[in-house]
DNA sequence: GATTTACTACGAAACTCTTCGTTGACATCC
DNA sequence: GGATGTCAACGAAGAGTTTCGTAGTAAATC
């Protein structure tokens, strides 16, 4: 077995994930100036958030240049799966589709938003016929 | 305002809370007593969560019998959906959407449940007539 | 009434997370 | 080449979480 689980990202840790997913492979610098649209972090911050990540395997970094650049090591959308399984499985008695139709009926979606689920729907359906 | 934000709850909280929703109204060693059929968690952990829940609003405690009674403040659905929604905000940009899709896409469902999305959808489309 | 049992309360220890100041290395610019 | 700026690394402080030992108190038992 090569990797384990890769541990639950941190609310500060997603939120840095999500300025690399948008930005690819980034400095520091990058990541905070990103971050500083919004609220304010200090540099060092980032830095030492970064770091940690870098230990739990979150993200790979490139020291070939005097400032390293960190790159996400998983996608988006295998951290967003890795998430609600895990949600799921702590909230929902491990059900996904408890989860699913508690996420439908907790708002009101637009009627273009429920069509594209009922068209996702039924490509799953095909699939796995 | 009466009531802010509940906080969101821990893995531990989640876990206690999984069981006062099962079981209603409890004592510590109620709670107790149903966790340990897994893994092990002494007593004054339990019953420390359960104060520490107590102080965040997370539970009520009726403190009437020697044996103080414990029940969660909110609803198991409107836990799930707050969890929901914060998972929303922090990990998909807001789109509750764009996570009802993943977690329909991470994942093989059976055609009874597929079908029972699908019913579902019908009903909301319905009512945002 | 004394002993045992059941329960809450208190507090401490270990750990994680978040934050940032400081330091030292490296580069760039007068 | 000495001053200025940029960067990673380190360390520490404060908050929250999880754990549990110990103490105190009330009830039940003998």
């Amino acid at each position: 077995m090569t990797d384990r689980h890769p541990p639950r990202p941190t609310d500060s840790e997603l939120a840095i994930l999500g300025v690399l997913w948008e930005r690819g492979p980034s400095t520091v610098r990058d990541v905070h100036d990103a971050l500083n649209k919004d609220g304010a972090t200090g540099y060092t911050t980032v830095l030492k958030i970064l770091q940690i990540m870098t230990e739990k395997g979150l993200v790979v970094r490139d020291e070939s240049e005097r400032a390293h650049v960190y790159e996400s090591r998983y996608g988006e959308q295998k951290t967003q799966r890795q998430l609600l399984a895990d949600l799921a499985e702590r909230a929902f008695g491990g059900s996904a589709t408890k989860l699913v139709m508690q996420a439908l009926s907790g708002r009101k979606a637009s009627a273009a938003e429920l069509n594209a689920i009922r068209e996702l729907l039924d490509t799953l359906e095909g699939e796995s016929k």
